[in-house]
DNA sequence: ATGAAAGCGCTAACAT
DNA sequence: ATGTTAGCGCTTTCAT
C-alpha cells in the first residue's frame, strides 16, 4: 500500500506538506504543490480510509439498519438503498448494511434506520450518533416519509376530475400512522368534492381484496383507490375476470408491483431517489450538529392503464 | 470513547495483557483475567475497529458492487444483501454497498459483484483483494449462480410427470450464459422423455410474451415453460383472460413477483439465502488464501396454482 | 511556507 | 505470565 509517507519520499518533502498538499493546497508553495502533486499521480497514492478514521476520530461510514425481518423486506429498498450509497459516496460517507435489530453497536457516524416501530424508540434514541428514519416512528427521531395522505388525497382527486362517480376506498386494517394517513387524505378529497365515502378496511392481501370485490356489486363509473398496490392487484384481477366494464383502479406504492401486469397500474409512487437525496442531506446536517425538520416528501401520482385519461393534475 | 488503556488501568494491567484476554486468554493468568473481563463489563468496552484495522492492517469489510443501473435493480437484491450482511457479521465482517461501476478503488478485504458482464472482466481481475460473483462472468472470477440447467429441467420434467402432453419453451433472446442455460434445461427433460420440443425466444417483456401466446393456438394438456417469471405472467395473464382450460405455466426466479397474482406461480425459486452462505463462505476461504471452485446451487421448483398438482418431483 | 513530534487504538514481536 | 516497544497511516499542534 502506498502511503503518505511514501509519497513525501518520493517528493522529498514531510508527510505534513503532502497532507497540506490534500486538504489545504493554498498554504503550499506552487513549486513545491505540483511536484507533490506529481508524486502522488505517480504512485497512485489514495489516503487510507483508516488512517485518516484514526486520527479524525471519525469512520465516514454511515449505516443502514433494516429492523423488518428479511422475509418481510419490501421489494424498493434495494432501490433506495443504492440510491442512497450514491449519494453518500458523493460525501465522502460509504453505506454499510446492518439488519439485525440486536446489532446496533456498529461504530459509524450515523444510521439510518427502517421499519422501526414505537417499540424501538428507546434503543434509537440511545444511540450515540444521529439516526434519520425512513418513514415516522415517534416525534423524537427525525425522519424521511411520503406525504401519505397527500398521495391518497391527489389519486382520488384525479379519479374525480376523469368523471368517476362512485369512488371507494379499500385500506389497510392496520394502526399505524401510513394507514391512517391515507385513508385521511381519501377522506379530506371526498369531502372536498361533496361525495359520499365507501371505506373498507382489510389486510394486505390480494385474496382478501379479490373476495371484498366479490361483494360490492360495482357500477359503472365506479373507481376504487387502494391503500396498497397489492390490494389493487387483487381488485384489479378480479374486475378483470367479471369483466365489469369502466372500473378504475389505483393503488399506492407502485414500485415493481404494478409493474407486472399486463394493464400498467395508476398509483401513487415513492419518489426514492427524492427520499434519498433528503435523507442524507437531514444525516450531514446532523453530523454537523446543525437543526433539521422531519420532511415529507410529495408524492407523484402516475396514470397507469387502469383508470380513465382525461385530463391530469399535478 | 473507551479504549484498551482505559481497560488497562481500571484493572491495573498492561494494554497487551487486556488484549490477551480478548484474543488469547488462554495465555492469561485465571485471576487476572477475571479481573480484566470484570473492568471490559463494567467500562463497557467495545474494541475499535479502527484501531484493529490499522494495526492488523486489515479492514473487516466487504463490499458488494451492484454494477446494473440502479432503475435495473432486480426487487430481490435486497433480500440477498440482508442475507449477506448477515452472514458477513457472524464471521466479524460488515458489509459495504457501492454502486457506481467506477468506484472500485474502495479500501475493503474483499467485493462481491453481481450483474458484471463480460466488459467488467478486465476491471475486475485486476481489483487487489478477492472478488467472488453473483452469476458467472467468465472463468476468471469464482461465482455462485442458481443452476439455470437444472431448474428448467427439473421443471419441464415436473410437468410431463403430472401429464402434460406438449411443452412449450418460451426463452430470453440473450445471448448470456443463464438464458442459453435455461433453454438446454427444457431441451435436455424433452429429450430424455422424447417429447417434441417447441421453443420460441422473446425479450423479457409481458406484453411480448402475452402476444406470442395469442399465435399458438393452445390446446388442453399444454403447458408452457417460461424463462423467467415475467415472461410467465404475460403468458398467464392472456390465458386467463382467453379462457383456455388446463393450460399449465411455468417461471423461473420467483421471489417478489409470483407473490403479486392471485393464482400462485409454478415457478423455479432463487434459493436466495443458500447463495449468500455459499458467497459469504467462498470469500472467507479467498480471503485466507485457500483455493476456491465456483458453485451452482441447485433450485428448488415451487408448484403454485399455474399447474397441475399430481406428484412432486425432489 | 515547511517540518518535527505527538497521538489516535490496537497488536505483533520481543523482553522480562 | 506479563510488560515494553514499536509501528500501522494520518492529522493536529507547535516549532522553525
Amino acid at each position: 500500500m502506498i502511503t503518505l509517507t511514501d509519497v513525501a519520499k518520493r517528493a522529498h518533502v514531510s508527510t505534513m506538506t503532502v497532507s497540506r498538499v490534500l486538504h489545504h493546497p493554498e498554504q503550499v508553495s506552487e513549486e513545491i504543490r505540483l511536484s507533490v502533486q506529481k508524486a502522488i499521480s505517480e504512485l497512485g497514492y489514495k489516503p487510507s480510509r483508516v488512517g485518516q478514521a484514526l486520527s479524525k476520530q471519525r469512520q465516514f461510514v454511515i449505516q443502514f439498519l433494516i429492523l423488518e425481518d428479511v422475509k418481510k423486506v419490501d421489494p424498493y429498498y434495494a432501490k433506495l438503498l443504492l440510491y442512497i450509497a450514491d449519494f453518500l459516496r458523493n460525501e465522502g460517507y460509504t453505506l454499510e448494511i446492518n439488519h439485525d435489530a440486536t446489532y446496533h453497536a456498529s461504530q459509524v457516524d450515523g444510521t439510518f434506520v427502517s421499519g422501526a416501530r414505537k417499540s424501538d424508540l428507546k434503543m434509537l434514541t440511545e444511540l450515540p450518533y444521529p439516526i434519520v428514519s425512513y418513514g415516522k416512528v415517534g416525534q423524537e427521531i427525525p425522519y424521511v416519509d411520503i406525504d401519505n395522505a397527500k398521495g391518497t388525497f391527489m389519486i382520488t382527486k384525479y379519479l374525480i376530475s376523469v368523471g368517476y362517480q362512485n369512488i371507494i376506498y379499500i385500506g389497510l386494517n392496520l394502526k399505524e400512522d401510513f394507514s391512517l394517513e391515507r385513508k385521511k387524505g381519501y377522506e379530506t378529497a371526498i369531502i372536498e368534492n361533496k361525495r359520499k365515502a365507501h371505506i373498507f378496511m382489510i389486510n394486505n392481501d390480494e385474496h382478501e381484496a379479490a373476495a371484498l370485490v366479490n361483494q360490492l356489486d360495482l357500477k359503472e363509473k365506479t373507481a376504487i383507490v387502494s391503500a396498497t398496490d397489492r390490494i389493487a392487484i387483487g381488485v384489479l384481477q378480479r374486475i378483470q375476470e367479471c369483466g365489469i366494464a369502466d372500473v378504475g383502479v389505483t393503488g399506492f406504492d407502485g414500485v415493481f408491483i404494478s409493474q407486472f401486469s399486463l394493464h400498467k397500474l395508476t398509483t401513487v409512487e415513492q419518489p426514492l431517489k427524492e427520499i434519498a437525496r433528503t435523507m442524507v442531506e437531514m444525516m450531514l446536517k446532523l453530523i454537523n450538529k446543525e437543526n433539521v425538520k422531519s420532511t415529507l416528501i410529495k408524492p407523484r401520482i402516475i396514470i397507469g392503464e387502469t383508470t380513465r385519461k382525461q385530463k391530469v393534475i399535478r
